[in-house]
RNA sequence: GGUGCCUUAGCUCAGUUGGUAGAGCAACGGACUGAAAAUCCGUGUGUCCCUGGUUCGAUUCCUGGAGGCACCA
């Protein structure tokens, strides 16, 4: 095999321990870390996001964590350019890296790799949605139908935001959609190796549970509170913001808002697991396994298939 | 203690002129290429409180019981 280095990924549910594990293992061997959680980026939100402690932070080094405002126009495509200009600066000084992170689009994007698709100026978005507002949904699907019948017919047609975002891309460019799709990729300079975290669903639940909970001794409610202004933002479309969004505009008491945000975290933990299961790369352990067995878990696999 | 009403899915309830039942929410399964903690799709999971009777057949009608609610004592 050829001689490259190493990206380690953490994956798995939302508070399962990855980012405990993530340091451990960035102590372990000497390296830094890397995180594709697609929320932790905003500086604006902290609590809400669970964002590593102060002192996590010190035990080893992160980088996007808290890198962006929630004002900033950020998507997959910029994490992917901007993952790999980082990756390639830290294997210069490092032989593995370990990212970590819950958005299983977001790894995708580094590991794997998005098609390139032409830039779309936020006018052509605004100007869809728009339409979308005022002749219904149907008519876009029309519209998808006739300028890209490919798509249409393996699209889920019903989802608004798949139907914008094709056509979005057409309309730019003039070609169809999925011309741009399964382009040819140029090999990653790293190997991969993915360790995922499980648990009993139960488990997973209680855990979520609990997080909430300790968010909103935190101070959850005064974070959202002063984000309330810009609840409109994409970013602020977060499990734990929109639903006291909700409760600050009347519609639900506030334990209604925290047991709306605990069921919802777990409607996000059971998506993150449909999106993992499917990768049959990932090595799973429970999530009680003593870190010192996982880094030699690496450790015998690095030496056994002889990556670095 | 008496009278009336109620008991059906995890929850709130509908319904069956007697042919073993269905909504909402919850739950569960899935999709996913620049909104992804987003967005979308699919699925009913049931001793119809228990008991005996009538009936070819009872969740439905009748007897008795249990639990709940209301009113009267």
């Amino acid at each position: 095999m050829d001689k490259k280095p190493l990206l380690i990924c953490v994956v798995g549910p939302t508070a399962i321990g990855k980012t405990a594990l993530s340091i451990e293992l960035a102590k372990a061997f000497d390296t830094e870390i890397l995180s594709a959680d697609s929320r932790q980026f905003f500086k604006e939100m902290k609590i809400g996001t669970a964002v590593p402690s102060s002192e996590e932070l010190a035990a080893a080094p992160h980088h996007f964590i808290q890198n962006l405002s929630i004002h900033d126009d950020y998507s997959v495509g910029d994490f992917e350019k901007d993952a790999l200009r980082l990756l390639n600066d830290l294997f210069s000084k490092h032989n593995i890296v370990i990212m970590v992170g819950g958005s299983g689009l977001y790894i995708d994007a580094v590991v794997k790799g998005l098609d390139v698709f032409p830039e779309v100026p936020a006018a052509i978005r605004e100007g869809l949605n728009k339409e979308l507002e005022e002749k219904g949904l149907e008519t876009l699907q029309q519209e998808l139908q006739e300028a890209d019948p490919d798509y249409y017919d393996r699209v889920d047609i019903q989802n608004p935001h798949r139907v914008i975002r094709a056509l979005e891309v057409c309309r730019v460019s003039g070609q169809p959609y999925s011309s741009f799709l399964n382009q040819s990729h140029a090999e990653r300079p790293f190997h991969t190796l993915y360790i995922g975290l499980q648990a009993e669903r139960e488990t997973v639940y209680e855990r979520i549970n609990q997080r909430v909970d300790i968010m909103v001794t935190q101070g959850l409610v005064a974070e959202a509170k002063a984000l309330l202004p810009y609840k409109q933002l994409n970013a602020m479309q977060t499990v734990g913001y929109r639903e006291l969004f909700r409760h600050f505009d009347g519609e639900w008491t506030l334990e209604e808002a925290i047991s709306e945000i605990k069921k919802n975290t777990r409607r996000f933990a059971k998506r993150q697991g449909t999106w993992f299961k499917k990768n049959p790369n990932i090595h799973w352990f429970d999530y009680k396994t003593p870190v010192l067995e996982i880094v030699d878990f690496v450790k015998n696999k690095n030496h056994e298939t002889n990556f670095i």
